[in-house]
DNA sequence: CGATATGTTGAACGTGCTCAAGTTTAGTGG
DNA sequence: CCACTAAACTTGAGCACGTTCAACATATCG
């Protein structure tokens, strides 16, 4: 099963690259005022969705693939705040100028909706309205759990931890395939490591049989168990 | 001037320790209606408002103090995911269970309000229903700049970068003082260091010039444009 | 198939942590 | 009000985790 991109429901990929929901997308069903105003746009690997201090113009909700919201300083340091999955919206949190550069990580569509459209909508239809904030909520509660994770957790279990939101992301068990799409450099900005750090903590639990890494950007949990038991006191 | 607590507008405290506005509190001005609907209740020092796990019942918005917002964990560690000052509510981003403990730093007093009644009041009043969501929408982008800062800055970027926070929100200039309310030990875990290293830094601030501090939690900013240049590149 | 991205592994180093002893401050009771 | 006590803070020395730098291996794409 796919960690995003397009959500298969099945294990070997018979159904079309489509909209599918994904197991998150479908807790906050989106209204289908929402659904009937927006365009849909495309981005290539790596390509900017919009940058840090931009005027705010429009907010995105991602139809496929993952975008990064990443903030980048001067000397080349870059933190990834969250990753977006399809039926996550994006840039509704902020007001005036968007606060963190938004990028492809794969090859991207988002619907984009004019700023100016959904804050009228937002006032028109509580359903909107609530949809909003129900995602607002949810991405307070997801950067405070990240936030933790960065100030007190060893690599290891930062790792662990961020397997086990993958896993239950994704809505997979023990040994399905998740196509995380992501590269060890952005896994390592994503936890506050570097991507030497994230490479030998992956080889050290394949070694452990805990994990396994059929392809590239993918991952295979093979023993929930042990790695649940790696989230506290491991170093 | 104070960081917290009572907030006082001159330098020297001729005024009662009342409930003044702080500079964060009127920004977001309270709609009446909330105003009326709330009980006032007072904690003792380290005292807990609610702990994490526990239903809600009720949000809180601080009137005077320090609230800290924290997760334990079973080892001992301690993560504070922020701090809330007279006018910032409390409570209100989330939804089931609290997410965080919340503990009183020092004494504090907080409104306390019903949450069925607040529900109530946000579906009704258009007023107190952006109210909450411009307090969501602060604390997300706090979130994030916390969460940056614990991801990829070093120690004494750090505690340069919650002095500079600290200078802002109570809306002091170069020489104020400013009463933190907070312990070397508070400073540390909302910034993923340990106390010591905490105490170095204050300590070489202090040697350089920059810091002085007359008081326990008390801190003066004796250099701003030095301060600001740590905040990047500093090893 | 060759070229380039991406990932792996090794060795030395450094920042911040741990443990420990000493110092200062604030709070309490005589 | 001062002495005493406990808590908070400072400072030092050694250590460990994760980083840095570098070489090598392995996918992926043209």
């Amino acid at each position: 099963m796919s960690f995003s991109g397009q959500a298969l429901r099945s294990i070997r990929p018979v159904l079309p690259p489509s909209m599918l929901p994904t197991a998150r997308s479908m807790e906050f069903d989106a209204p289908p005022e929402l659904e009937a105003v927006g365009n849909v746009v495309s981005f290539a690997r790596n390509e900017t969705i919009f940058d840090e201090g931009e005027e705010i113009t429009a907010s995105y909700k991602v139809v496929s693939g993952v975008v990064r919201l990443c903030r980048l300083t001067e000397d080349g340091r870059r933190q990834i705040a969250g990753f977006r999955l399809p039926g996550d919206l994006i840039g509704m949190e902020w007001t005036g100028e968007y606060e963190m550069t938004a990028e492809a990580v794969r090859d991207v569509t988002v619907v984009r909706y004019a700023r100016t459209r959904l804050d009228r909508l937002s006032e028109e239809r509580p359903s909107v309205r609530d949809h909003v904030l129900a995602h607002l909520r949810q991405d307070l509660r997801a950067a405070q759990e990240h936030l933790i994770m960065l100030g007190c957790q060893s690599a290891t279990e930062r790792v662990a931890a961020f397997l086990l939101q993958l896993a239950r992301r994704a809505g997979v068990r023990e040994g399905d395939d998740i196509d995380m799409q992501l590269g060890r450099q952005d896994i390592a900005d994503y936890l506050g490591l570097t991507l030497e750090t994230v490479s030998r903590t992956f080889s050290e639990m394949t070694a452990r049989g805990i994990i396994a890494s059929p392809k590239r950007r993918h991952v295979v949990i093979k023993n929930m168990p042990k790695l649940k038991a790696y989230m506290r006191s491991t170093n």
